[in-house]
DNA sequence: AGGGGTTACTAAAACGATTTAGCTGGACCG
DNA sequence: CGGTCCAGCTAAATCGTTTTAGTAACCCCT
């Protein structure tokens, strides 16, 4: 593949470090005129009339010289920038980086880049990198976790519960959905008293994801009960980004529920890190999983399937959403209308090991002696 | 912090939808040229002659009108995109996001921003997508874990284990320092026997790795034993972004390590997914961590401190990599010469429950009978 | 009064594309 | 033969800045 000589680029002036190619030593180099290499080279209707060998010799002697477009100049002129700006809390959060994935994914086929900013969820620093983006002219915004207050005056998309708002799409997981999957999971088991950890109260996707299981749990036949429920951060801890927290938390918290009421078979917990915090302490207590509680997390995040036993859970596709975010934008951008303005993205269940019958077979036992330390 | 009335944004022009205040329309609204709004608002040194009332008058109406440059425009100009473009293997992988974190904290400091491409460890698209980059003007690259075969043209700096190249400064962990850290620490405990997990071949870090443990090794008189050490990836392992496969990998070469010989009391593995998967293979095997067998990880992955027992591990510094990065970049395209080659960033040891003294005492004993099953 | 030096600006040329309006020369038509 | 049409281009404006080279006005000096 590599060319021959020291050179492996394609030779010519291109390959140089040196000054680039410009249109205009493209059209000198053929004794035609800037505007007729340009509308060549780019298709443009305007080409029509022109002969097809004309078209071969102007992409020859683009090809042979190296020639690339100026991407700035370009923008400039057309006020199109071929870029979008991303707003996450924080971009090595495993969450953001997920759908980053997959927004690069669609794209870069599509000949965009995008411009990222991580905003740790102070409300004005998203605002000001809004106003940095659009200052680069981006042409559309996708905000991950990144609830606004005000609509952002360019077409957006937005990853992960957000207010309807104008020029906002949403793209979110179908809550119903992944709420059914886990509990019908749990009560195909034979599960019936299920303890559950809720989301924080600013958590975006905290408020939809409970309805999702209320509704869930209603169609099943399964009782969501007040004294199993658990609501993470109810105690004022410290908002932090560090998996660590969340992950002493969901300790706690199932330290917590084993003293308020053994009573239960099984947990669903909010997020796959609270999950194996509460695994730890249920395995601390003496008690096995899954041959004595089951657990359900969300997520599937890169350790889930690490844990002993592993985790089952319901796995949000963020490249998925990503993409899906992505191909919206670009459709909106390219003007085509009437999206809905919410999108969901369908979640699976991920069966592993920490999930099973309840003690005592199908049919529920009062368990509570059998909790030993 | 709302402003009043129905509009919470700046009032004016700028906080419509449409179209963006010009200096153009700065210019005119004070009576004074495009020219000298210019210099003034770019503290440019030839404002010097330009009396202050004038510099207040500019900066004044900039504001009311809510003027924002735009930054194609001037980078078309001034030849400066303000922005550089990250290359990494994959975005969702927690390597290039720790990375990229560190990277992008330093840069909007600055007043850059920065482009993302994942080339998923291939040449070409690596090289295609530097080609896009370029077009857009980006001042620089930093290339994470990802070597290139021929000099970028740019001023750039790679992250992790690089080829030395014209262009390119290379931030490296110090990897010396890094095996002494966990060698050490286990020396201390008592070990003696210890087996070790060599990376894949191609990994960028491996060699130096490796080169590094010998070394501290030689320093700490511990005897680093062929039939102790086993080469990740040596029976083509497809290789592969999933972490799980990486896991189940560090669980088969586990087993091995035992069947091959039970006579080690620690193992140092190449990163922490494989000594996860070591560990479960151990446990698997009745063994216990860290009674039975100490185990120390590389990297410091989310996973690692809800294993049980948490992995101690060296943990990479990555955010601090990335900082480093974007610093060196940065002044580099400021014009600061004289780098080192070479810049190496410190590693720390993170203690968690996974080692512990040797059994039998801080005396090393024979301890193959000790395996059961 | 003429020369020199400031001070406070401005005009105009970039930067490298896109895009609109138009020009030229030949074919065709009545 | 004059007019219309079309094919195949080109000239020139434009995008919104930055930057270089001036210029006009004033003051000071000798």
């Amino acid at each position: 593949m590599s060319g021959s000589g020291r050179n492996s680029r394609p030779n010519g002036p291109a390959g140089r470090a040196g000054k680039r190619v410009t249109l205009r030593q493209v059209a000198d180099s053929l004794g035609l005129s800037p505007a007729t290499v340009s509308v060549v080279l780019n298709r443009s209707p305007v080409a029509a009339s022109i002969p097809q060998e004309t078209h071969d010799r102007v992409f020859e002697a683009a090809r042979k010289l190296g020639y690339r477009p100026n991407m700035v100049a370009r923008s400039l002129r057309s006020r199109r920038s071929f870029s979008i700006g991303v707003l996450v809390p924080e971009i090595s959060e495993g969450y953001a980086a997920g759908v980053l994935s997959g927004i690069e994914s669609h794209l870069r086929d599509e000949g965009y880049f995008y411009l990222v900013a991580s905003h740790r969820t102070q409300a004005d620093l998203l605002e000001e990198y809004m106003q940095l983006l659009k200052e680069r002219l981006v042409e559309g915004f996708i905000l991950v976790n990144s609830p606004i207050r005000e609509s952002p005056g360019l077409p957006s998309v937005a990853v992960a519960g957000h207010e309807p708002m104008a020029d906002v799409t949403n793209v979110a997981i179908d809550h119903d959905r992944a709420a059914r999957l886990a509990l019908s999971h749990l009560a195909g088991l034979g599960h019936e008293r299920i303890a559950f950890f809720k989301g924080h109260a600013h958590s975006a996707d905290t408020a939809d994801r409970w309805q999702g299981i209320l509704k869930a749990a209603a169609e099943l036949g399964l009782e969501v009960r007040p004294e199993l429920t658990l609501e993470l951060g109810s105690d004022a801890v410290e908002e932090t980004f560090s998996p660590e927290a969340g992950y002493e938390e969901g300790h706690a918290f199932g330290r917590r529920l084993l003293e308020l009421s053994g009573d239960f078979s099984a947990l669903f917990a909010f997020n796959d890190v609270s999950a194996i915090g509460a695994m730890r302490a249920f395995l601390d207590a003496g008690l096995r999983v899954p041959e004595d509680v089951s657990v359900v997390g969300f997520d599937d995040i890169q350790g889930a399937a690490f844990q002993n036993p592993g985790l089952t859970t319901v796995r949000q596709p963020l490249r998925k959403m990503g993409e899906t975010a992505g191909k919206i934008l670009l459709e909106r951008l390219a003007g085509e209308d009437g999206h809905a303005d919410l999108v969901t993205v369908v979640p699976d269940l991920i069966v592993r090991g920490s999930t099973g019958p309840p003690p005592g077979g199908s049919k529920r036992r009062r368990r509570k002696g059998a909790r030993r330390r």
